[in-house]
DNA sequence: GGCATTCTTGACATTCCCGGTCGGCAATAC
DNA sequence: GTATTGCCGACCGGGAATGTCAAGAATGCC
């Protein structure tokens, strides 16, 4: 019962962004100097999370990701199930319904199943706006959005 | 986020023995037919098990395995951490403490912790006794206990 | 236009561990 | 003594987890 690193990096990452750099572009090698991830593995990362519709990108000089979602919507669900798919107890479906007897199979995946949508509540009741306030309570400064406003 | 075999085939093997012979010694082999557990595995996962202490085994013929514990008092947590380890979403124990900013190691580890609180307390939740009764309310039928108490 | 920058895409390498098997030994009942 | 059953440790194949890399496409800037 473990959490892969993929879905920890996602977590970090959208914190990162939602906490720095709020509505600015930021680049994968801004984040993952901050956050001690692999540049190479985030930027497969943000893929993902692209694909599901967390952040969008621009290319090119003074490119980078942001976020698509409020910080207030995006709960820590919706990133661990884009980067690892729905959380599963029970059985993947099998095909042969005839082996053992129907009675555990029955009581154990229906109990699986319960725990599943549980957990998956767990995840869904937080969000990322969440984490912020609680790095603003421990005193931690955001480093502030428009500061590298360059005037020309 | 899933849940390993191992970890499936414990609490089915271990809700058999409470559900269908609850204090007599039952065999893997009885139990991995009725479950459709490879028998050799469910070895491999009753040793964990008895080391956990929540069941003890007798040994040569007519053992088996019965349980340690009375299924009110065994949690699925119990069952899941004798078999995979505790559950953890957080980082594992790092040495370096200098990489990153301290900001989201601190908001996020938390955030990651208590969520693994949770889902201790989910796993903690269910016991294998309402299995058992859920599995009376669907309308199966136990295998007596004593129906094969063999007269000479 | 030309160039540097940054994301995009897909393939590749590596390591780990899940899921399962096996052989042989130790206890126990009969 | 012999058949049965659990006990222990080793072993192993495959697939996922974790990264790496190269080449290309969009974009901004001078």
């Amino acid at each position: 019962m473990k959490l892969s690193n993929k879905g920890r990096y996602g977590v970090k990452a959208i914190f990162d962004i939602a906490f720095h750099n709020h509505g600015k572009a930021t680049q994968i090698k801004e984040i993952a100097e901050r956050q001690a991830i692999p540049p190479r593995f985030l930027e497969q990362i943000f893929q993902d999370l692209k694909r599901a519709g967390l952040v969008t990108s621009k290319r090119g000089p003074r490119g980078g990701y942001q976020l698509a979602v409020e910080p207030a919507d995006i709960r820590l669900g919706d990133i661990i199930r884009a980067l690892e798919g729905p959380v599963a107890l029970a059985e993947a479906t099998r095909g042969s319904e005839d082996e053992g007897d129907a009675t555990s199979r029955a009581v154990t995946d229906e109990a699986f199943e319960d725990l599943a949508e549980q957990i998956e509540a767990c995840f869904d009741g937080k969000t990322i706006e969440d984490l912020c306030e609680r790095g603003e309570a421990l005193g931690y400064r955001r480093r502030a959005p428009g500061k590298y406003v360059y005037v020309i």
